[in-house]
DNA sequence: GTTCTTACA
DNA sequence: TGTAAGAA
């Protein structure tokens, strides 16, 4: 099911900090990086053999920052991991849906338009994200078969 | 110098 | 949660 593990330029499931190091990144004491993780709000890679250091990844980075973000706001511990729990699920629902969305990005006439695939099944219109001069973005429908200029630039 | 666990103001 | 202690 879960096979499509591409070959992403950005691995950052390699990234990893140590408690020190993650506290230094996100204001959270040390202390209490180690009671969050007690309390399962944070997760820390499995420790190999004896005595080890915690190691934390990039979704723990993700993940404390919320929670002190929230915190910050005058959330409670507990009330900012909760929330911080739907957070992230919105999160990775936008990416997954970001991603199937894009379809690649198409220079025409010198400007440039961003490919969000076909609107019908009979695939004869796709649709289209464009920025005007000041950065602000419209959506344009096309015929399907005017992607003649499409230099690859 | 850093991290770990346990305990206490 | 901060801080201290003793050990790794």
């Amino acid at each position: 099911m879960e096979s499509d593990k591409q070959k992403r330029m950005l691995d950052l499931s390699k990234l990893q900090f140590k408690i020190g190091e993650l506290s230094r990144m996100t204001g959270v004491s040390t202390r209490q990086l180690r009671y969050w993780e007690k309390k399962a709000f944070i997760a820390a890679k499995q420790r190999q053999e004896e005595q080890d250091a915690r190691v934390f990844g990039f979704d723990a980075y993700v993940k404390v920052s919320l929670v002190k973000h929230l915190m910050d706001e005058g959330y409670t511990l507990s009330a900012a991991n909760d929330k911080s729990k739907t957070l992230i699920e919105d999160a990775k629902w936008a990416h997954h849906f970001a991603r199937q969305a894009f379809h690649g990005i198409e220079n025409v006439n010198g400007r440039r338009r961003l490919n969000l695939g076909f609107i019908d099944d009979a695939h004869e219109q796709v649709l289209y994200g464009v920025t005007n001069d000041e950065g602000k973005i419209h959506y344009e429908i096309h015929p399907a078969q005017s992607n003649q200029e499409t230099s690859g630039n």
